[in-house]
DNA sequence: AACGCATTGACCGAATCGGTTTATTGTGAT
DNA sequence: ATCACAATAAACCGATTCGGTCAATGCGTT
């Protein structure tokens, strides 16, 4: 591991990229050493010189996701914003920061709440509750939802706005057209409107 | 192929609901026919006596796929609705309706169309122009655009309908606690919200 | 040239692959 | 009870792929 992080970091990206892309979909059995080798454009034996294993590989990857995940959270500081959708954005920019950096990372996390090999099972509870904070869940918390007008369940919101980002999120990592700008533009439009249509004329 | 067809129509769901499952989250290569006939519930020797071979299993599920989703389109008369959020909810309709009777079959179909193994490419061709007309883009053409209130822009409804759904229907088959029909419910009242709030009032 | 070291690709035994065969069952007709 | 036979599970097959190792290679430094 020693041996790794005295890499350029380029070639670490493009080796953590293909390892969190081939664990992501595949889940860690499926994903074989090959797999990731030759996605990341190396030959096999590097990953066992990096890591000693297959599985060491994959604990090394839980804990550097996790790590990500909370640096990038602490450069969000969401107990300063209340309003409902200042909070999306803020939580789309972060989701957004954390996949110009690593694509695949959230898909990665995504699967390993699901991972049952008992491999690293038992290892896996560990990371996930420091994960946990990344969903949507708190957003409703503390935040002022008296300026949704009267006919309009905040309850609703959340659930559009939760399955719309998630429909972002998921998958697309392949499409060669993929465009991370375009996307966060496209996403403050889509809550942008909703703001514009689901909130009081006067807090607008 | 015989074989299968005269069997129980229980059993033959359970197998075609593994294989779809399976080849839906692993791709043709990576699922195997013993995963497939271990969460089928059923001995691996079956596969083949039914199919013959793993990729004959695959085209059949192919053309079944196919089928089930033509079978359900005849169903449902879009014609007839030219109203956006009318159209919307029928096709939110249709896709609980094929949900309902295989869970994992839309998972399977996402996974076909970014199938590149050479065993199967050449066949998916031509089961997908038949399946591409699931697709939300036929909504926007012929519909009446004028209800919108002058300050939305019909084209990111659109978007957040699209994503919105889209989050709904991935992944979520492994849940337990999955509910269709509490799932369209939900739906259809997100989808009355928008309604509500991105209409002209005069055509609510 | 000689060293150090990152990297490769052939290689290992073990596991799993797609697919076959054998052995055991359950069942219905006699 | 016995036969015939289809359905099925499980052992089995050669081939491939698995996780992991290692000798050989290349290449920059001195």
């Amino acid at each position: 591991m020693e041996n790794f992080e005295s890499l350029p970091l380029e070639k670490q990206n493009r080796i953590i990229e293909a390892s969190l892309s081939m664990f992501g979909k595949l889940g860690y059995k499926k994903a074989s050493s090959n797999d990731i080798a030759t996605l990341a454009g190396i030959s096999k034996g590097m990953i066992f010189h990096y890591f000693g294993s297959k599985k060491n590989l994959y604990l090394y990857l839980l804990d550097f996701a996790g790590n990500a995940i909370t640096h990038a959270m602490n450069q969000y500081d969401f107990t300063e914003t209340t309003d409902f959708f200042d909070r999306i954005i803020a939580g789309s920019n972060l989701k957004i920061a954390v996949m110009r950096k690593y694509p695949s990372l959230l898909l990665f996390l995504g699967n390993v709440f699901y991972e049952t090999d008992v491999a690293v099972k038992d290892d896996i509870q560990k990371v996930l509750r420091q994960g946990e904070h990344i969903r949507n869940d708190f957003i409703l918390s503390e935040t002022d939802l008296s300026k949704f007008k009267e006919n309009v369940d905040p309850n609703l919101v959340i659930n559009i706005i939760v399955k719309f980002s998630e429909g972002y999120i998921n998958g697309k990592v392949l499409d060669a057209s993929f465009d991370l700008d375009q996307m966060m533009d496209e996403i403050t439009s889509c809550l942008l409107l909703m703001k514009n249509n689901f909130y009081k004329e006067r807090f607008l």
